[in-house]
DNA sequence: TGTAAGATCCTA
DNA sequence: AGGATCTTACAT
């Protein structure tokens, strides 16, 4: 089928704020094992540009950042508050330090070591961006892989029917301000797929 | 070697 | 509003 067709560095290699967006319906896969492969699709997403004094590398590279530095199409993978870990998409060309933070995806499968009885709700289990690397087993030891088929990681493109209602408007996108960062606040810089169950916070 | 802050999430 | 929990970055 024409669907599923997998996202290439070259299609990343682009401003964060323009990338963000489009990836919004474009697929998250996971391969945990050879016979064990999870897809999501992403509905919210986050950008983060050098100029951004909110971004891991702002003014500065080090240890933690370098990842984002590189070419389009690696992971950077941190953890945060200790208990948590995200996951962003490096964007834009080589030496400019960019990225998208996948917040939220809406999940196709429950992963098989999530106990159904203890959700009361299986939607949000990848509903923010701590939540959804719980979700999908992604660390630290997944920072800087290259994103393709085969790896642990890689991305897909929107469906046809996905792309078709979007042009349709049977599908929207909000564009908004980001979440729980204290700079960089006013920047209208997260989207998320309006009306979706899965997202993590409306507004 | 010390310490302050953080792109989170859940509970009260 | 607060707390769990720990890595990173930078100062001493």
């Amino acid at each position: 089928m024409p669907d599923l067709l997998p996202i290439e560095p070259f299609w990343l290699s682009r401003s964060a704020t323009q990338v963000a967006p489009e990836l919004i319906g474009c697929t998250l896969v996971r391969q945990s094992s050879d016979d064990l492969t999870l897809r999501g699709v992403i509905v919210e997403t986050e950008a983060y540009e050098p100029d951004d004094p909110a971004m891991h590398a702002y003014q500065r590279q080090t240890v933690r950042n370098q990842v984002m530095f590189g070419s389009a199409g690696h992971a950077y993978v941190y953890r945060i508050y200790g208990y948590y870990h995200c996951l962003n998409i490096v964007t834009d060309q080589n030496g400019i330090a960019s990225s998208v933070l996948i917040r939220a995806v809406e999940l196709e499968t429950v992963p098989p070591w999530i106990d159904l009885q203890q959700e009361p709700k299986p939607h949000r289990l990848a509903a923010g961006p701590g939540k959804l690397c719980r979700a999908l087993k992604i660390d630290s030891s997944l920072n800087a892989i290259l994103l393709e088929p085969g790896q642990a990681l890689w991305l897909e493109h929107r469906n046809s029917q996905f792309q078709q209602q979007l042009d349709e408007g049977r599908l929207t996108l909000t564009q908004t301000t980001r979440i729980g960062l204290t700079k960089g606040t006013d920047l209208l810089q997260r989207w998320y797929l309006s009306k979706c169950p899965a997202v993590s916070k409306k507004g």
